[in-house]
Order: structure tokens, then C-alpha cells, then sequence
DNA sequence: ATTTTCCGAGCAATCGATTCCGCATTTTGG
DNA sequence: CCAAAATGCGGAATCGATTGCTCGGAAAAT
């Protein structure tokens, strides 16, 4: 009946005990008899007793939340990895608070502020576009804070990562495309100072260069990677070199755009054009024909990174070398690459 | 140098001065030298200290952390809705907390308790599919805990909400169809048990008898708003009724799902039968045509909701009365739809 | 010059749960 | 049967920041 909630001391007085035996009967650590913890448990139920976890937090010291920073939450890619966090940190029991820098620097280390003073026991971070100084990140590694970086990772090799191993999904893209019979395979590349879509490009090359087809130049662009810049894109690749057969993007929007416009030249696709795009978003499955695509392992990714991260929280003194896992890429195969039979 | 973070009393031992006075100089509250004040903060500064958020909420009663549960996190809308919420909380220097029901009730509970556990000062709920009873949501009133509901709320008066006017939405979208001549239009509708399909039904019976249409049986098709169901629903819709010359469903995959199935049938779009659908999705711009549809304000929602929230949650003694916020949706109009000069 | 204000700062209690220490009482073992 | 050990529980300190109360001294007022 009583509105605020109830507090140990309370318990302690409607049974005449201490507050520490209410502690010891609700936790079940420390010497207690069977008796009383059953009185205790049984009231704490009848008055709804909820434990105050900021109380705990404070005196244990460890506030049982774990801090998460993306670029932003919106998007197929994020939220799933965070779905993957979110559920690999409740399962252990920690609770997630997730915040968005909006692909601002500026905003990631106000977020990091927030979540240093909200006393997390460890952060999960993806870089946002603009951060060029990681710095500020220097600050939690001194406070001997575990952290853990996934998907857009500094270049720094004594940190925590989890990332996906691009190269190696481009690759195997690639080589689908070739094995359909493809020889003119295009490029729509993304920006080259990040890694992700250096190591797209280069896998692109070297899959080419392995089976002794020569690298052309009229192949390859490079953008943004939206969905207008796609379709800008595969109008100056189609004017540049209209004999191609196949385009690997670095990413499906990239795709999305590009297909119109190989349709409105008249290009059928998977037969006169194979198409192959990464990351494997929803709505690859609502495009005519459907996406061939890399999948990134969203979930999988997060549950990885709250692991990592675990671990690394649970020892004690902090002395954890740090670990890099490297996820592998799935190809997914779908109607928009299989040219079943091929044409030559 | 310090390898842990800094404390008040920390402060106040290098400056010789009490753990008070340091507070007082920090928050700025309080009677206290221009001088002090400075000689406190500029040590603050280069000890980077970081208050103990813990600490001081547990004093002051005051988290400063707003929970959301969402039945997932994944998908267009609720991420959108979230960024709304994310950004609204920040501004307002309050944290986050978000929790997935995974569209389960029983987690739902859960996640309530972990909320009330975590001492939020206030709550946003977006309703789990499978939740029938809500009976877990009586505790946090009685616990005078600022409550809102947004977008699947339940049916009681008695609380505070906001949600989209589904049925303005969906009549504009008709309204829309009829405008650009169409006169035979089918409707996909999703499960009748939800008040915004069943709304979103209502409005397209309602438009058609505004037009003295009436009402075709053989073009009402309920599912589940699937991509399958939607191309089946297609499928049974053109078996009954092939005369038809637009289709209104009350989501954006249904149609998607749809789209191929007209296509198949040699049915061009908008020609010879115009598409509309309902949540202005992201992938509703990469079909072909793009998809007319109708936003929810996603952002907005979630904006709205946390002003909602923090607004319960200023007022002192809790003695708000429940507010009930309803959105006006916004008709996207894209090619699927436009039949320009009509066919007769 | 003396009294009244006021100002800056310290003391100590507080939020609620946890935990080390210690005191009785009971149980075990020799 | 008595010493030793185990058991059940209470007392009190603690985590770190906040805040009401108090107090000495300086400034202002009479």
C-alpha cells in the first residue's frame, strides 16, 4: 500500500532486525539462517521491495551498467549490433546505455563524459566519420575503464576490437561474380581513408589480379555511397566502359541506386548485368531481382563485443592484454548475380 | 596522474577545505567566494574530475535517467522514434536507458523491474504485440512514476500517451487514390486486433462512403503485413477482383510485397494500378517507382513523448493529469500513386 | 564604539545498501 | 564436561555528493 518504495531499513524494523541480516538474507551471502531468510524474502515480496541500485552501485562500487556510443541508432547496421549488445549484456545482467554521436567527434566525447560520470564499468564504441583524434579515449584506458571498440576502430593496435574481416567478404563477392563468368567486373568504392572500404577495394583488385584479368581503371569509382551518388556512379561507370558485366558495390545502397539506371539503359540484370553489394540491409530482400550481398554479422557482432568487454570487467586487476577478434563475413547469394547458365 | 578518478574530498584536502564547501563551489549553489570557486575549479580541471553521478543521485533522490522500453530495437520505426527520445533526453541532461520486450510480455516485466531497480525517474513504453494485460504498469503509477505510453498504448483513459492519428493518415491516403481517378481500390489491412490496423481500415471504408463507393468485399484482404503475406494477399486480391486499379495497404512492406505480383500480372504502376502504403520506410524509396506512403513522424513521436515524460516529471508533488498527444501523420506522395491524366 | 547583518566556510547528517568486526549462543570435539 | 569452533545476528563504518545548521569574523548600521 505505501506509495514510496521500501528500503532495507524498513524491512529491518518491521522485523526487528538489523539491516545488515536484511542484506545478508536478500543477497544470501554471509551467515544467515534458513528461518529468517525466508521471513525477510517472504515480507521484501508482500511489500514489493525493490533494492535501491544506486545504493549498491555506490557502496560495491561497480554501478553494473555498461556505456554504448554510435555514430548514430537509426539504420539497419547499428541497431543491430546493438540488439546483440543489449542482449548479451542482460543476460549477464548489466544493464545499457546507449549514446549517439551523430557522426560528430564533438558529440562522442560529450557522450563519453556522460557515461564516465554515470559510472559505467565498461564502454563499447563505434568512431563516428569525423573523429580523427581519438584522444579523448586515452582518458578511459588511464582510469583503467574497459573498452572495447567495434566496426569503426582506431588504428591503433593496444586497443580492444571487434571488427569484420571486409577483405574477405569482398573477396568471396568477387569471386561469386567470377565464377558466374564475369570478366568486366566493376567497382563502386567508397571513401579510401576508411579502412573498411580500403579493404573492400583491395580485395576487389586482388581477386581480379588471381585470376590474371587486368585491372582497369574504367571499372572502378569512387563516392559516398548513398543512393544518389550509386546512381551517379553507374551512369559515369556504364558511359565509361558499357561492356561490363558485373558491378560489386561497397555497400547495397550503392546497389539500390545503381539499378535503375543499369534498367533504364536496357541492361537486364542478372543476365546482362551481375550485381553483388555488402552489408546485407533489409531491404536487399525487396529489390527485382533480390540483392547478392555480404553479410556483417550485426548481432553477432555486439554479443562478441559485450563478451570482450565482460571479460574484460571481470578481471580484477585490470591487466587484460588487449584482444581483437575478427569476424567472418557471410556471402549471401541471391537472384541479382545468378547468371544461371551465364551468356558467353 | 591518478590513476582513479578524483573525489570531492580529494579536492577538498589539496585545497584545505571542506567536501562542502568544493560542492558548493562546483554546482555554482550556495554561498561562496568568487575566489574559492575559481581556485576549486580550476583544480577540478586539471585533476579531471568527474563527479560520481551515483553518489549524487543517490543523495539527491534524483537519477537523472529516463527508461524506454521498445518491443526491439531493430527496424525503421522504433529506432527512429528512439533517436527522438535520445535527443530530446540529452538536451534535457537526462541518460537513457533502453530495454527490448522482444514483443514478449513476460521480458517486458522484466525490464520494468530492471527499470525500477535502476531508479529512472520516469518511463516510455512502446507495447509489447503479446502484452494483454497490464496490470505490471499499476505498480509504477502507485509508485507515482511518471509513465508515458507512445505509439502501441493500451486502452485506458487514464493515461498519459502519444500516439499517430492513424485513421487521418490513412483517409488522406485514399483520399489521394480517389483524387488521382482510381475508383477500385483494394485494401491490405493487417491484424484486426490492433487499433491502428483496424483504424487504418476504418478510414478506407469511411473515404470510399464519403465518395459513395461501395464498399467491394472482393477487395479486402486481411494478413499480417508480411513481405510473403503481402505478395499472397496480391495474389488473392487480383484473383477476385482483377479490375482493380489501386491497392491502399496498411504498411509499406505489404506492398512491397505486392509490386512484383502486379508486375507480374503485366500491370504497370501508377498506370494501370496505383500503390500506397503506410510508414514512409526508408526502403520505400528504393523500389521502383517509389513507394507513395505516409509518415509517422517517427522523430517526432519520440520528441514528443520524452517532453511529455520530463514535463510529469518536473512537476513536483506528481499530481499531473494524464495528456494524450495525438500526431498528425503526413502524406509522402511518390510515383506509385501518381496516375497523371488518369486512364479515363 | 557597539550592535546587527551578512558572508564564507566547516560540521555533520543523510541517501540505501553493503561489509568488516565483534559479541553472544549453540554446536562440536576431545 | 570443558575448550574450541561454528553460527546467527547487530553495530557501525563506508561509498561520494549534498545540504541544513552553525559559527567566527568582517562589513554595515546605529
Amino acid at each position: 500500500m505505501n506509495l514510496s518504495r521500501a528500503s532495507i531499513a524498513e524491512l529491518a524494523t518491521k522485523l526487528n532486525l538489523s539491516p545488515s541480516t536484511i542484506s545478508r538474507a536478500l543477497s544470501g551471502q554471509g551467515r544467515i539462517s534458513e528461518e529468517t531468510r525466508q521471513r525477510v524474502r517472504q515480507l521484501a515480496q508482500e511489500l514489493n521491495y525493490q533494492p535501491n541500485h544506486l545504493a549498491a552501485a555506490l557502496r560495491k562500487g561497480r554501478s553494473n551498467t555498461l556505456g554504448v556510443i554510435v555514430p548514430h541508432i537509426d539504420g539497419d547496421f547499428f541497431a543491430r549490433v546493438l540488439k546483440g549488445i543489449e542482449h548479451g549484456a542482460t543476460q549477464a545482467g548489466f544493464n545499457v546505455m546507449v549514446c549517439q554521436s551523430n557522426e560528430n567527434a564533438g558529440h562522442e566525447k560529450k557522450n563519453l563524459d556522460t557515461l564516465l560520470t554515470a559510472q559505467v564499468e565498461g564502454i563499447l564504441v563505434s568512431l563516428s566519420l569525423t573523429t580523427k583524434d581519438v584522444q579523448h579515449f586515452e582518458d578511459v584506458r588511464r582510469r583503467d575503464l574497459p573498452l572495447v571498440f567495434f566496426d569503426r576502430v582506431p588504428e591503433l593496435p593496444q586497443v580492444s576490437a571487434v571488427v569484420l574481416d571486409d577483405y574477405q567478404g569482398a573477396y568471396q563477392a568477387v569471386e561469386h561474380l567470377l565464377g558466374q563468368g564475369c570478366r568486366r567486373i566493376a567497382h563502386i568504392g567508397g571513401p579510401q581513408h576508411l579502412n573498411i572500404c580500403r579493404n573492400r577495394y583491395r580485395a576487389y583488385c586482388d581477386a581480379l589480379r588471381a585470376h590474371d584479368l587486368p585491372y582497369d581503371p574504367t571499372l572502378v569509382h569512387f563516392c559516398d555511397l548513398t543512393l544518389p551518388e550509386g546512381r551517379q556512379a553507374m551512369e559515369t561507370l556504364l558511359e565509361q566502359n558499357p561492356q561490363l558485366d558485373a558491378v560489386f558495390a561497397a555497400n547495397d545502397l550503392a546497389v539500390a541506386g545503381a539499378m535503375p539506371v543499369l534498367r533504364a539503359a536496357g541492361l537486364r540484370i542478372p543476365q546482362d548485368v551481375a550485381l553483388a553489394g555488402f552489408s546485407n540491409e533489409l531491404f536487399t530482400l525487396l529489390t527485382e531481382p533480390h540483392l547478392t550481398t555480404v553479410d556483417q554479422r550485426c548481432e553477432e557482432m555486439g554479443r562478441t563485443a559485450v563478451r570482450l568487454l565482460l571479460d574484460m570487467v571481470a578481471e580484477q586487476p585490470h591487466q587484460y592484454a588487449p584482444r581483437r577478434v575478427v569476424l567472418q563475413p557471410e556471402l549471401v547469394i541471391r537472384e541479382s548475380s545468378q547468371q544461371a547458365g551465364g551468356r558467353g
